[in-house]
DNA sequence: GAAGGTTACGAAAACGGTTTCGTGTTAATA
DNA sequence: TATTAACACGAAACCGTTTTCGTAACCTTC
């Protein structure tokens, strides 16, 4: 068992200072060549890495940056994620991630565990409690140190800074339309039960659509349904109830659920109603028929969270901190399967 | 914005030592109560959190644990993440997560960006590529320098190390008599191109199985499909060659294609044919018929091999290094859902 | 040959903690 | 009153780097 290696052992086997070892590691232009070369060989030979921990301590910056979001069992938050290690990791910084798992006190304890020098910034996604509460000092604080953060998808108004954030509300109201342009007039729309703002975004683009259509709303046609452990009956019991020809869902779960029950209860998808969800994750792929869906490009969210928490990292450290704010709305669009007409 | 204060500011403002102040903020005997009472309310009001980095340099440990998986857009590997992540943090410690894309070099590449201080340990399942070319220097490496390493699922031999892995080959088995035990006569097995460890082993059950109930192997039977872009023809052409009565598949996605092919030809499920697939994700549990799955409990997994790891890094920190190392076998089971006969 | 300039390197501080050891003050004891 | 022990704290080393600054030794130049 070798162990690492380090400037010092360096130094005292090639007779020199730690500061040269240091200097000629770096190529400065301090050090005779022949001194370079002889040092560079050995630390070659020896495989020697720096210790990230001490670069850390001394740059004041660790590279790292801290993910903390409700769930990793999930389609859309695994994309998201994949973006954002892709970008970082190209540009040589770590992921560390933290799941909230919906828990505003685990999002709290989770942030804690991380803001104390583990990390250059946060990206983050709120909690399902955090949104209800609407409580957002957790978030307050780290602004408040100076620590870059990006909120992506279930953002709050109520803080400043950098956002990325899906343009949920027209693309629902996109969705609607394609569903009404097939001729469709009672539409229903199957949302999440606690108030997220994505939900509601989704909502507001529902509604405008049928307006602009001349349909007046009726709140009967919007089912909501908890967030797991969803009950069929409760399904079949808002078809039973409601002559329905379409269904809007903000989720593929959803989506796909309802379709089930469709389908168990006779109707023939495209032809007697149509459907469209949000989310192409496998779900939609794999089901039968194939669902139409809003996809949300993940990959490309956080990617470009990345981008804009790097880009500010790095912007404080060459000290032009001051860049205004900003949020990137990141285009969603449809996919058109077969659970609607063309 | 309030910088971060440090033990030199809480020193310098209460006019005593650092050496004071740190020992106080652990509640150390040295310091005498009035001393501790004034520090320690200063460092609460001031909201002092110790650097972790610095505590890191000092330590020699990051209480940060790296993952290298070759996937995460993957119900399975998500699971097992999760379960590490849960376990570890409630360790106090943090994960740090690496995609290796299925490729050998960045799974190599990942492995240095973190093998330099900033992980106490890692816990991995090797890529495809790395299974393939089993070339396993970088695995070496990490171990001769004596750093805890963990491997799941996708294991090698080669390596001595810690390991959690499912009775593949037990379950593939049992899932394969099940069927046999339907009457099912021509048991297919879907599988993949690559040889992967873990469908080496399903196919060793399943052979098993098959042999131990009489029936002739038959090569033909087996249906090797690419990881992605599966053509559906495929699976037509292979079920218009042969009559296949039930299938096992190593996968979830293998097996919803398979039965989604089979439906459309006309077969029912499970009458005419049985499936049975591994991974109990979304797909399996919302396709239709929902299918009959092997449960991988990768949360479980996770947990284990967090578990492994985390006591095998303080072990070495109290000095009592020398444990065995170990191979922990998770249990595996069926879950029955519609795509078996009961 | 004195003044000034390079060259090539080392000493030391710094990052923010932890920990060992030394020491001045006070209290207890003979 | 002298000795000693307990108490409460500080100095300093250390973890592994980076970086500033100082300085011998040599080289120019007039």
């Amino acid at each position: 068992m070798k162990q690492k290696i380090t400037l010092k052992h360096i130094a005292r086997e090639l007779g020199v200072s730690i500061s040269t070892v240091s200097k000629a590691l770096k190529n400065s232009e301090e050090i005779s060549v022949d001194t370079k070369e002889k040092i560079q060989a050995f630390a070659k030979l020896y495989n020697y890495k720096p210790n990230n921990i001490a670069v850390s301590l001394k740059n004041k910056r660790t590279k790292n940056i801290g993910v903390v979001i409700p769930d990793i069992v999930h389609h859309f938050f695994t994309t998201v994620f994949r973006g954002i290690e892709k970008y970082a990791n190209g540009q040589g910084y770590n992921v560390i991630i933290c799941v909230s798992d919906e828990s505003f006190d685990k999002e709290v304890i989770n942030m804690e565990m991380l803001n104390n020098g583990s990390i250059d910034g946060f990206i983050m996604s709120l909690s399902a409690e955090t949104q209800q509460k609407n409580d957002i000092n957790h978030l307050r604080e780290v602004v408040d140190q100076g620590i870059p953060l990006v909120l992506f998808d279930r953002v709050t108004d109520d803080i400043d800074c950098d956002k990325v954030i899906l343009n949920d509300r027209e693309i629902a109201y996109k969705a609607t339309v394609k569903l009404l342009e097939e001729g469709r007039k009672r539409i229903a729309l199957a949302t999440t039960e606690s108030y997220f703002n994505v939900s509601e975004k989704r909502a507001e683009g529902y509604k405008q659509a049928l307006t602009e259509y001349g349909i007046e709303l009726d709140d009967n046609l919007v089912l909501v349904l908890p967030y797991d452990d969803i009950k069929e009956e409760v399904i079949n019991d808002f078809f039973e109830r409601e002559a329905v020809d379409a269904v809007l869902s903000v989720n593929e779960i959803f989506a796909i659920q309802c379709m089930s029950v469709a389908k168990k209860r006779g109707m023939k998808i495209p032809e007697d109603i149509s459907f469209i969800g949000f989310t192409d994750g496998l779900l939609s792929r794999y089901s039968n028929p194939r669902l139409t869906v809003v996809a949300q490009h993940g990959v490309t969210m956080g990617e470009e969270a990345a981008k804009m928490l790097i880009d500010r990292v790095e912007r404080e450290i060459d000290g032009n901190d001051e860049e205004a704010y900003r949020t990137h709305i990141v285009e969603a669009t449809i996919i058109e399967r077969e659970s609607t007409k063309n």
